[in-house]
DNA sequence: CAGCAGTATCGATCTACATCAATGTGTTGG
DNA sequence: CCAACACATTGATGTAGATCGATACTGCTG
Protein backbone atom coordinates (compact mmCIF):
# COMPACT_ATOMS: atom_id res chain seq x y z
CA UNK A 1 0.00 0.00 0.00
CA UNK A 2 2.75 2.10 -0.15
CA UNK A 3 3.33 3.24 3.16
CA UNK A 4 6.72 2.45 3.20
CA UNK A 5 8.59 3.80 5.84
CA UNK A 6 12.52 4.50 5.88
CA UNK A 7 13.96 3.49 9.60
CA UNK A 8 17.06 4.95 11.62
CA UNK A 9 18.53 6.97 9.36
CA UNK A 10 21.25 8.01 11.45
CA UNK A 11 23.16 11.59 12.43
CA UNK A 12 26.12 12.24 10.36
CA UNK A 13 27.43 10.30 7.42
CA UNK A 14 30.48 11.30 6.00
CA UNK A 15 30.32 9.75 2.95
CA UNK A 16 34.58 10.60 2.01
CA UNK A 17 37.20 10.13 4.31
CA UNK A 18 40.86 10.67 3.68
CA UNK A 19 42.67 7.63 2.99
CA UNK A 20 45.05 6.02 5.69
CA UNK A 21 47.25 6.71 3.08
CA UNK A 22 47.26 10.28 2.45
CA UNK A 23 47.73 12.58 5.87
CA UNK A 24 47.44 11.90 9.54
CA UNK A 25 43.76 11.49 10.10
CA UNK A 26 42.53 14.47 12.57
CA UNK A 27 40.42 13.38 15.62
CA UNK A 28 37.02 13.75 14.44
CA UNK A 29 37.39 12.02 11.15
CA UNK A 30 39.30 9.19 13.37
CA UNK A 31 36.11 8.78 15.70
CA UNK A 32 33.94 8.94 13.10
CA UNK A 33 35.84 6.46 11.16
CA UNK A 34 36.26 4.25 13.84
CA UNK A 35 32.64 4.36 14.41
CA UNK A 36 31.61 2.14 10.98
CA UNK A 37 34.11 0.35 11.90
CA UNK A 38 33.18 -0.71 14.75
CA UNK A 39 29.98 -1.68 13.41
CA UNK A 40 31.64 -3.79 11.03
CA UNK A 41 34.25 -5.21 13.42
CA UNK A 42 31.33 -8.48 14.80
CA UNK A 43 31.59 -11.61 13.10
CA UNK A 44 27.56 -11.84 13.48
CA UNK A 45 26.98 -8.60 11.83
CA UNK A 46 29.70 -9.53 8.93
CA UNK A 47 27.83 -12.48 8.34
CA UNK A 48 24.18 -10.38 8.44
CA UNK A 49 25.46 -8.23 6.09
CA UNK A 50 26.71 -10.98 3.83
CA UNK A 51 23.36 -12.34 3.85
CA UNK A 52 21.20 -9.30 3.00
CA UNK A 53 24.09 -8.36 0.31
CA UNK A 54 23.95 -12.02 -1.48
CA UNK A 55 19.89 -11.47 -1.80
CA UNK A 56 17.95 -7.97 -2.80
CA UNK A 57 16.27 -7.92 0.41
CA UNK A 58 15.84 -10.04 3.30
CA UNK A 59 13.44 -9.32 5.85
CA UNK A 60 14.47 -9.78 9.89
CA UNK A 61 12.83 -13.07 10.11
CA UNK A 62 14.85 -14.68 7.88
CA UNK A 63 18.24 -13.84 9.76
CA UNK A 64 17.43 -15.57 13.15
CA UNK A 65 17.63 -18.90 11.85
CA UNK A 66 21.15 -18.93 9.16
CA UNK A 67 22.55 -16.50 12.26
CA UNK A 68 21.40 -18.58 15.02
CA UNK A 69 20.65 -15.71 17.39
CA UNK A 70 17.78 -14.84 19.16
CA UNK A 71 14.94 -12.50 17.71
CA UNK A 72 16.21 -9.23 19.79
CA UNK A 73 20.44 -10.23 19.37
CA UNK A 74 19.23 -9.95 15.40
CA UNK A 75 17.05 -6.57 15.91
CA UNK A 76 20.16 -5.38 17.89
CA UNK A 77 22.61 -6.05 15.10
CA UNK A 78 20.58 -4.75 12.07
CA UNK A 79 19.48 -1.18 14.42
CA UNK A 80 23.70 -0.84 14.86
CA UNK A 81 24.40 -1.51 11.07
CA UNK A 82 21.58 0.55 10.14
CA UNK A 83 22.53 3.51 12.26
CA UNK A 84 26.54 2.97 10.63
CA UNK A 85 24.62 3.57 7.51
CA UNK A 86 25.74 0.55 6.34
CA UNK A 87 21.73 -1.02 6.15
CA UNK A 88 18.79 0.47 5.01
CA UNK A 89 15.71 -0.66 6.83
CA UNK A 90 12.24 -0.19 4.96
CA UNK A 91 8.92 -1.43 6.77
CA UNK A 92 6.14 -3.53 4.55
CA UNK A 93 3.19 -4.14 6.80
CA UNK A 94 4.63 -6.57 9.53
CA UNK A 95 7.78 -6.86 7.94
CA UNK A 96 11.12 -4.94 7.64
CA UNK A 97 12.84 -5.26 4.59
CA UNK A 98 16.59 -4.88 4.68
CA UNK A 99 19.20 -3.57 2.03
CA UNK A 100 22.43 -2.54 2.19
CA UNK A 101 23.79 0.42 1.06
CA UNK A 102 26.77 0.24 -1.14
CA UNK A 103 27.63 4.08 -1.04
CA UNK A 104 29.19 3.77 2.82
CA UNK A 105 30.82 0.51 2.11
CA UNK A 106 32.40 2.32 -0.82
CA UNK A 107 33.67 5.10 1.40
CA UNK A 108 35.13 2.64 4.21
CA UNK A 109 37.43 0.87 1.43
CA UNK A 110 38.33 4.33 0.16
CA UNK A 111 39.06 5.14 3.09
CA UNK A 112 41.31 2.19 3.58
CA UNK A 113 42.09 2.78 0.09
CA UNK A 114 45.55 3.96 -1.70
CA UNK B 1 74.30 -3.55 13.28
CA UNK B 2 71.85 -5.83 10.83
CA UNK B 3 70.65 -7.45 13.67
CA UNK B 4 67.17 -6.42 12.91
CA UNK B 5 64.30 -8.72 14.12
CA UNK B 6 60.83 -8.87 12.88
CA UNK B 7 58.32 -8.77 15.79
CA UNK B 8 55.23 -10.51 16.47
CA UNK B 9 54.19 -12.60 13.29
CA UNK B 10 50.54 -13.31 14.17
CA UNK B 11 49.68 -16.43 13.37
CA UNK B 12 47.10 -16.87 10.45
CA UNK B 13 46.37 -14.25 8.14
CA UNK B 14 44.32 -14.88 5.22
CA UNK B 15 45.02 -12.78 2.11
CA UNK B 16 42.11 -12.96 0.73
CA UNK B 17 38.44 -13.20 2.25
CA UNK B 18 35.17 -13.90 -0.26
CA UNK B 19 34.27 -10.21 -0.84
CA UNK B 20 30.38 -9.25 1.17
CA UNK B 21 28.39 -8.98 -2.05
CA UNK B 22 29.08 -12.54 -3.41
CA UNK B 23 28.13 -15.06 -1.09
CA UNK B 24 27.29 -15.89 2.77
CA UNK B 25 30.27 -15.37 4.92
CA UNK B 26 31.02 -18.61 6.91
CA UNK B 27 31.39 -18.66 10.65
CA UNK B 28 35.39 -19.02 10.32
CA UNK B 29 35.73 -16.36 7.59
CA UNK B 30 33.45 -14.02 9.85
CA UNK B 31 35.47 -13.87 12.70
CA UNK B 32 39.01 -13.54 11.27
CA UNK B 33 37.70 -10.52 9.30
CA UNK B 34 36.06 -9.00 11.94
CA UNK B 35 39.73 -10.04 14.32
CA UNK B 36 40.98 -7.36 11.39
CA UNK B 37 38.05 -4.78 11.37
CA UNK B 38 38.24 -5.06 15.35
CA UNK B 39 41.99 -3.58 15.31
CA UNK B 40 41.14 -1.01 12.82
CA UNK B 41 37.90 0.00 14.75
CA UNK B 42 39.34 2.20 17.17
CA UNK B 43 40.26 6.14 16.77
CA UNK B 44 43.68 5.78 17.97
CA UNK B 45 44.86 3.07 16.16
CA UNK B 46 43.63 4.93 12.86
CA UNK B 47 45.12 7.92 13.74
CA UNK B 48 48.45 5.75 14.47
CA UNK B 49 48.30 3.68 11.31
CA UNK B 50 48.02 7.16 9.52
CA UNK B 51 50.90 8.48 10.95
CA UNK B 52 52.95 5.61 9.65
CA UNK B 53 51.69 5.13 6.36
CA UNK B 54 52.15 8.92 5.94
CA UNK B 55 55.84 8.35 6.81
CA UNK B 56 57.78 5.31 5.49
CA UNK B 57 58.97 4.27 9.18
CA UNK B 58 58.23 5.75 12.30
CA UNK B 59 59.67 4.48 15.85
CA UNK B 60 57.55 4.78 18.80
CA UNK B 61 58.85 7.06 20.69
CA UNK B 62 57.55 9.33 17.99
CA UNK B 63 53.92 8.41 17.95
CA UNK B 64 53.14 9.50 21.48
CA UNK B 65 53.43 12.91 21.74
CA UNK B 66 50.85 13.06 18.21
CA UNK B 67 48.38 10.34 19.67
CA UNK B 68 48.62 12.37 23.32
CA UNK B 69 48.75 8.73 24.77
CA UNK B 70 51.19 6.78 27.65
CA UNK B 71 54.07 4.96 26.24
CA UNK B 72 52.15 1.62 27.66
CA UNK B 73 48.75 2.52 25.82
CA UNK B 74 51.08 3.22 22.44
CA UNK B 75 52.88 -0.63 23.00
CA UNK B 76 49.74 -1.85 23.35
CA UNK B 77 48.23 -0.16 20.05
CA UNK B 78 51.02 -0.71 17.72
CA UNK B 79 51.07 -4.63 19.01
CA UNK B 80 47.14 -4.83 18.45
CA UNK B 81 47.82 -3.62 14.72
CA UNK B 82 51.20 -5.72 14.61
CA UNK B 83 49.04 -8.81 15.28
CA UNK B 84 46.54 -7.77 12.93
CA UNK B 85 49.16 -8.32 10.56
CA UNK B 86 48.29 -4.44 9.59
CA UNK B 87 51.80 -3.45 10.93
CA UNK B 88 55.52 -4.58 10.70
CA UNK B 89 57.77 -3.56 13.70
CA UNK B 90 61.79 -4.14 13.12
CA UNK B 91 63.79 -3.99 16.53
CA UNK B 92 67.38 -1.58 15.55
CA UNK B 93 69.25 -1.46 18.19
CA UNK B 94 67.06 0.60 20.98
CA UNK B 95 64.34 1.40 18.67
CA UNK B 96 61.65 -0.27 17.38
CA UNK B 97 60.70 1.06 13.62
CA UNK B 98 57.26 0.51 11.83
CA UNK B 99 55.60 0.05 8.62
CA UNK B 100 52.60 -0.66 7.36
CA UNK B 101 51.64 -4.02 5.62
CA UNK B 102 49.76 -2.64 2.24
CA UNK B 103 49.01 -6.07 1.35
CA UNK B 104 46.85 -6.81 4.87
CA UNK B 105 44.91 -3.53 4.27
CA UNK B 106 44.44 -4.20 0.69
CA UNK B 107 43.01 -7.75 1.90
CA UNK B 108 40.31 -5.77 3.87
CA UNK B 109 39.52 -3.48 0.75
CA UNK B 110 38.82 -5.78 -1.05
CA UNK B 111 36.73 -8.07 1.78
CA UNK B 112 34.77 -5.19 1.91
CA UNK B 113 34.43 -4.26 -1.57
CA UNK B 114 31.13 -4.90 -4.36
C1' DC C 1 -12.51 -5.21 18.91
C1' DA C 2 -9.72 -9.23 20.17
C1' DG C 3 -5.91 -11.91 19.11
C1' DC C 4 -1.82 -12.88 16.74
C1' DA C 5 2.64 -12.14 14.38
C1' DG C 6 6.87 -9.41 13.43
C1' DT C 7 9.82 -5.99 15.71
C1' DA C 8 11.55 -2.94 19.07
C1' DT C 9 12.96 -1.78 23.72
C1' DC C 10 14.25 -2.67 28.63
C1' DG C 11 16.85 -4.75 32.32
C1' DA C 12 20.30 -7.78 33.80
C1' DT C 13 24.54 -10.26 33.18
C1' DC C 14 28.91 -11.43 31.35
C1' DT C 15 32.84 -10.50 28.69
C1' DA C 16 36.19 -7.69 26.16
C1' DC C 17 38.98 -3.86 25.95
C1' DA C 18 41.24 0.92 26.68
C1' DT C 19 44.04 3.18 29.89
C1' DC C 20 47.89 4.04 32.94
C1' DA C 21 51.17 3.38 37.05
C1' DA C 22 54.54 0.27 38.28
C1' DT C 23 57.77 -2.90 36.97
C1' DG C 24 60.50 -5.95 33.85
C1' DT C 25 63.54 -6.64 29.65
C1' DG C 26 66.91 -5.44 26.41
C1' DT C 27 70.27 -2.06 24.40
C1' DT C 28 73.63 1.69 24.26
C1' DG C 29 77.19 4.55 26.16
C1' DG C 30 80.42 5.80 29.77
C1' DC D 1 79.61 -3.19 34.90
C1' DC D 2 76.50 0.45 35.66
C1' DA D 3 73.33 4.08 34.46
C1' DA D 4 70.14 5.85 31.15
C1' DC D 5 67.00 5.04 27.53
C1' DA D 6 63.36 2.57 24.49
C1' DC D 7 60.07 -0.60 24.74
C1' DA D 8 57.21 -4.59 26.73
C1' DT D 9 54.43 -6.66 30.30
C1' DT D 10 51.58 -6.85 34.48
C1' DG D 11 47.85 -5.55 37.44
C1' DA D 12 44.05 -2.71 38.44
C1' DT D 13 40.07 0.02 37.06
C1' DG D 14 36.48 1.91 34.38
C1' DT D 15 33.55 1.52 30.38
C1' DA D 16 31.38 -0.33 26.24
C1' DG D 17 29.01 -3.94 24.10
C1' DA D 18 26.91 -8.80 23.14
C1' DT D 19 23.34 -11.64 24.63
C1' DC D 20 18.72 -13.01 26.00
C1' DG D 21 14.22 -13.16 28.77
C1' DA D 22 10.45 -10.31 29.53
C1' DT D 23 7.63 -6.85 27.82
C1' DA D 24 5.81 -3.13 24.90
C1' DC D 25 4.72 -1.55 20.30
C1' DT D 26 2.56 -1.97 15.55
C1' DG D 27 0.04 -3.55 11.82
C1' DC D 28 -2.68 -7.58 10.02
C1' DT D 29 -6.77 -10.60 10.41
C1' DG D 30 -10.95 -12.67 11.83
Amino acid sequence: MGNAKQLRKSAELALCYPAVGEAPLGEAEAADLAGVLAALADPIRLRLLSIVASHDEVCSCDLEGPLGKSQPTVSHHTRVLAEAGLLTGERRGRWVWWRVEPTRLAAVRKALGA
